[in-house]
DNA sequence: TGCAGAACCATAAAATTCCATATATTCTCC
DNA sequence: GGAGAATATATGGAATTTTATGGTTCTGCA
């Protein structure tokens, strides 16, 4: 394994879905999923792109923990909640591998690649196609407002 | 070692990148590196140059943090998170070599050698050729705005 | 009985570790 | 101050281990 790798879902991987759905996750996530003592991982249909959105299990912890915290009957609550009723857990096999449920490929377009995307404290899983293009869309965005300078200005006020 | 070495990333080094992408971290940048107890380095492709920015790991975690900080869903947070969707740790082998992967190598125009350019709290890694136009235009521009440096009191930020 | 999911095996490709060497650079003792 | 030893750096190559991935078998359950 890598020394000690930061435990955060990073960099972008493009593995083979074959026939029977499954998918290798890649190493390093597998790495920082097990350092989460997660058994396996959670998975939902993005609402805003067509992607999934993926995470250790303590984070569904963290849902609904917000639920709790927000108005009931607010538009915020209801969200969160679909996430919930949407999401799925699958496990992760002796070989690394996980299941695609057959819903959430159709939802994300994917077919016989699928691109993992770390976010940091979760991660995407997109078609390779539809992800080239969010991608190039983020990239102009990001360069246009300076992401760059955001961070240098944050991370100036360390503890 | 060279002497009483300064902990910031300085110079300019030139180093070879052999068939299997690897490359010498120079050792001076090793120095700041483990100073910054960094197990690796975080790079990934800049925005606005063909080259590659790099940095100790700990940057990953303030970008993390600046992610938290704002709301989930907007712009900004997708911006920085193209950031580490892009990002890749190498982790730096007994030797102090790394490997460039290759779409980075690609985005920089690397072929055998790499330039690795220190700028303080980060580096950037470029091909010599395209590194060698780069601070020509920036001399250039330098000397027509008569650019005077202004110098924030740096002893505010550090003990 | 047939099917989906789980557990097993096998293998090729890729990444990581280990070893060897050449070339500087620094140190030490005379 | 200088010859030679010891150290550090950069670089090339080989050996070893991980990953990704395809296939097969087993098992419970509808």
């Amino acid at each position: 394994m890598l020394g000690a790798a930061v435990s955060v879902f990073l960099s972008t991987f493009e593995n083979k879905v074959d026939r029977k759905g499954r998918v290798s996750v890649p190493s390093s996530f597998r790495n920082v999923l097990s350092q989460q003592k997660s058994t396996g991982i959670i998975l939902y249909p993005s609402f805003k792109h067509p992607c999934l959105e993926g995470s250790g299990d303590e984070r569904i912890q963290e849902i609904v923990s917000s639920i709790d915290a927000i108005d009931v009957f607010s538009d915020e609550a209801e969200n969160l909640q679909t996430i919930l009723a949407d999401a799925k857990q699958v496990s992760v096999d002796s070989d690394g591998r996980v299941i695609l449920p057959q819903e959430f490929v159709l939802h994300a377009g994917i077919s016989d690649l699928a691109s993992f995307v770390g976010l940091g404290k979760s991660f995407q899983i997109w078609s390779p196609k539809n992800f080239s293009i969010h991608r190039q869309k983020n990239r102009l965005r990001a360069r246009e407002q300076g992401a760059t300078l955001r961070i240098i200005s944050s991370s100036s006020e360390r503890t």
